[in-house]
DNA sequence: ACTTTCTGTTGATCTGTGTCAAAGCGCGCG
DNA sequence: CGCGCGCTTTGACACAGATCAACAGAAAGT
């Protein structure tokens, strides 16, 4: 069986913005058509959370454009993220009923969602399409773990400069620009969501990444968009062996 | 369709001494069949590295008896326990070739493999299979994320407490004794193993350990056997909000 | 233009956990 | 038996990052 990597739902989801990367692409059955039936879309503003923790979620859905976060908080409201949403991303559990965690908007946000019901039960006739979201699953995972190295181990510089590290290597690879030595991005995160991602306190973020632009290897264009004159030099910075990705 | 909860081959694999529950079970078809001609078991002695990251893994496999851990690696030597490897539970990336992290045998372990091959086309044909695999796919990754919150806003002393907590409730709803509120069972890992599980160093883990002790939340009948007066104790020590599962 | 609010910076101090070091078990092995 | 080795405990001290606090700039509302 040929796995396909591009849109969840056809290859030209002509009212949908970008390609969704969710699920597999290139097959025309009747499935996809009935698919296509229960497609709906949905904006949120920034800051709005989308839905909460232990709430019962209905859909599942990739998103279209904007970012937003998943974060986990205990009794006494301490909170950790723990998955940020980019355009592309897919969320939503097959088979489970409550959401995990709050997902909140960052920045205003269009989801391309899909009723789980009808979703589910493509997944059961289609295998190549639980196949798909199973690799997807197996990729969350891995990031996930990779981050719980970067919780336990990491200092507050490396935590930082790890975190600029993914944001970077997102950004070129959706934009695909020419140079892959020094590029420019912007930084979605307030310096709290930041410190909600890598465990830290936003002023320690805040002293890191000054700490960073001093001694050059990042410049500030302005608080939320970052120059890296050398990945090279940030990736070291940020303790990871051999990155698989570009760069 | 019907989700089975049972093991991963029939309902009496019998030459396993425990019923996987690694995937699905209630099925007879031909299929299993095939799978079962590609098992076969293997057994590591405590302290034996399984697989090293980035190794190629050929199989899948549940494990039998015995422990193993999840490890990864910085270059520096830094260590993060990403995830541990109880009786029952399944370990495989299907889909992926190489080995995402050290898999370590903490005890004498005996895993019932298959080889990884077939059981991907076992997988492609029968649906409910994937299914199942990604359940528990989604399971782990649960794990990892409320595992990210401990690692990153807990303080030493609530992540001892999680941990007991966890293998604990492991350890009662395997044996399901009587009594639900007080029990004794045994810490397979060393403090070294906890402290890397946890994101700590082995003093302090030691150190809250001990404080624990001396606050009557946990009593140490040896230094690997813990007995817990009341469960409702270690729990809001953890600083969990309202768990789930037993307790 | 003025205030308010939100975000980010920087400083002073405190504290939890890491680090370094020593010593106490318990257990297998010669 | 006693020796050595792995695991654990405990102590003294250092330091990274948290906490508390003040302030600066930018955007938004009045």
């Amino acid at each position: 069986m040929t796995m396909h990597d591009a849109s969840i739902i056809s290859q030209d989801c002509s009212d949908c913005p970008i390609r969704h990367r969710a699920v597999c692409a290139k097959c025309e059955s009747d499935e996809l058509t009935q698919l296509e039936e229960v497609k709906y879309y949905r904006s949120f503003q920034a800051g709005q959370t989308i839905v909460f923790q232990g709430d019962r979620m209905d859909f599942v859905a990739s998103v279209v454009s904007g970012i937003a976060t998943l974060t986990q908080t205990m009794e006494d409201g301490r909170t950790q993220m723990v998955g940020l949403l980019l355009p592309s991303d897919f969320v939503g559990r097959p088979g489970r009923n409550e959401a995990a965690y709050d997902v909140v908007a960052t920045t205003d946000i269009v989801m391309c969602c899909f009723r789980k019901r009808p979703f589910e039960q493509l997944m059961a006739k289609t295998p190549h399409v639980g196949q798909r979201l199973l690799e997807m699953t197996l990729d969350e995972l891995d990031a996930a773990r990779e981050w719980m190295l970067l919780l336990g181990r990491k200092t507050a510089r490396e935590k930082i400069a790890s975190l600029l590290t993914i944001i970077a290597r997102r950004d070129a690879s959706l934009n695909l620009s020419g140079d892959a030595n020094s590029l420019t991005f912007n930084l979605p995160l307030t310096r709290d969501a930041m410190a909600d991602y890598l465990g830290l306190t936003l002023e320690t973020v805040s002293r890191q990444v000054s700490a960073l632009k001093k001694d050059g290897v990042i410049e500030l264009k302005d608080k939320r968009t970052i120059h890296v004159p050398d990945m090279q030099i940030l990736l070291s910075e940020a303790g990871d062996d051999a990155d698989g990705g570009i760069f």
